[in-house]
DNA sequence: GATGAATGAGTCTTCATTCAT
DNA sequence: AATGAATGAAGACTCATTCAT
């Protein structure tokens, strides 16, 4: 249905608002469950807090993918906006780099799960998989480069593998107090200095 | 039972030879089904593959973490006694922890799937998590003190934490072409040396 | 849900017409494979004698407890709403006593395995058990203090201890017949009489 | 082997000797795993009690019931052996009837799960039932029939339901501090009483 | 569009029993 | 005779996904 339907009658019109707030009721539901279930919960549980019948989270998101980029898409835009304002603002590219990093840290180390499945080599995750290295990518490749030209850290290192090795540090930060990820990924930034 | 049994024991021996073959030929399917299908692999498929019944790995090994400990044991030991080893003959102490943590990248890069259950939170690891940790935090601490006490790094780095980033490096490093485990750990270990 | 929202509700009602039939399938179904089987026939068994999946029984029932207590239910409730009856309607409390328990026997005996399980120290069973007590023993214990109030027995017995005795009088009754529960039965309650 | 052999070589002697230890062993070990466990326990449990091999359960007891009789055929044949003895010396055979039946409550009650087991119509217990009829129906009977001629009781009872009654209410007697199976049994011989 | 009942594949785990040594 | 390793049948339970209403 495209907006050219906008004329349509006042009832085809609240199906759409239902629908919508339908969805938006389900996002909430689901990031309500990842939170504490993580983001492989048991699809009956979302449907559940979310007061809607399972047939409708799989109109909605027909993989588990397409839900779990819906719940985070917001928050990853975000994050991949705030490279460049970062670039502009830093002292040096490579604070830059770091800050925008923790930035992704803190994002993931709250999202029970979600760096695992990250990971995760399973074919039904590939879109997400996808999604985030789309849209992270290519900020890091900026940042990257933006520190390379200034001569703060090697030249060599790949913005996908990094922002791989970033995700596996996440894994399983939460749920253990004697495991900081903040602090690994900051020697990790570290490392990728110049040697002088 | 010592050796003065063999007399008495022949019949019992070469049936404990037997049973030793036998726990052989499962480790070696374990180890196999390990690679192809992951540490997680059903029960069955181990059993199908070392071509004996199912009972018979729950003999030998009570529990899934029983049997992974078993499989790696041997590689496991290896490299905690490469530790020192490491330190005696390496030009510098961070160098031989570079080496050192190198070795149990290769171990652990090429183990499908373990690094994933070495930080799951399942009580069914526990073991396995104690295992790996018992035997190889102790040798990280030696070096990481070695190589503060030399200067080369900072004094605040936590064994424990540090090997956990590291395995949670090599998750899914096999299996994706573009991420080099190695390189990353590189990074971190890199990061630790004291800012000048 | 009340009945107004019959006109909104068609299909959904209709489809809670379905599975409430379907319920019932599965409690036919159920009962006769326990009939054959005893209560704690496999799952599968009564799923395949349904014609439903597993999981449908599961859906129903999460325990088996629930099931036999659904299966049963309405022969406990009808005996246990028939004692008050035969207080007002019999002679005398004893006789109304013994007529009570003879209805117990008659539902226990034909159902095979169940006075067994009533009795089984298994913790799935907890909620099996409880229901029967609840159920049938104030019943019981009304009428044994009529009783006990007319001078006819004594007045130091438990209608819990009572029920469980009667209960295993009545284990595997069917399936010999030279055993005689109801018989059996009736001299314990002959023997509650008040000694002259 | 018959006596005959007793001439025979020392060795063969010793071996003699050696299989009978062994099974007392046995009889010791499974009564008491029997006492904790139940007579349904492992057959592994038991031949790791008595620190044998699996094997030489099976061969000195091809069937659980056969180890079953063996453990208790004493005490069996004691309570029937002291049948006729309380008919000579009780007061009265209904008096002799109560302190019979006391000796078999007593005797079953201290076995976990054996009166269930005595009820079980599971064929491979056939034997086991056989035995404790065999030996114990004669009895009661002969204790019943002094009673009917005494005029105590009615002369209509039958000793195989009797003594299947009496086993029955002694099910789950341990292991419920609400279920006094000696009360119950004694109500259950006071309703034998001829009425007045 | 929404619902949620139904399905059933997939795993784990226990133990009685056999039989080669 | 004794041993105990090996076997595998049996049964429970979960959850993603489909589809009739």
């Amino acid at each position: 249905m495209s907006d050219s339907d906008e004329g349509a009658g006042r009832a085809a019109q609240s199906k759409r608002a239902d629908a919508r707030r339908n969805k938006e009721t389900l996002l909430d539901a689901a990031a309500a469950v990842f939170v504490t279930s993580g983001v492989e919960a048991p699809v009956r549980d979302i449907a559940a807090k979310a007061g809607v019948g399972l047939g409708t989270i799989y109109r909605h998101f027909p993989t588990r993918a397409d839900l779990i980029i819906a719940v985070y898409r917001h928050q990853v835009d975000a994050c991949a906006e705030a490279g460049p304002a970062l670039l502009a603002t830093s002292a040096t590219p490579h604070a830059a780099l770091g800050q925008w990093i923790n930035l992704f840290v803190d994002f993931l180390v709250t999202k029970h799960g979600l760096a695992a499945v990250l990971q995760s080599d399973n074919a039904g995750f590939d879109t997400l998989h996808a999604y985030f290295l789309d849209r992270l990518v290519p900020v890091c490749t900026q940042l990257l480069e933006a520190a390379a030209a200034a001569g703060e850290i090697r030249s060599d290192t790949d913005a996908y593998e990094l922002m791989r090795g970033v995700g596996n540090l996440c894994i399983g930060a939460d749920s253990d107090p004697r495991y900081d990820a903040r602090r690994l990924v900051e020697l990790l930034i570290a490392g990728l200095r110049r040697p002088h």
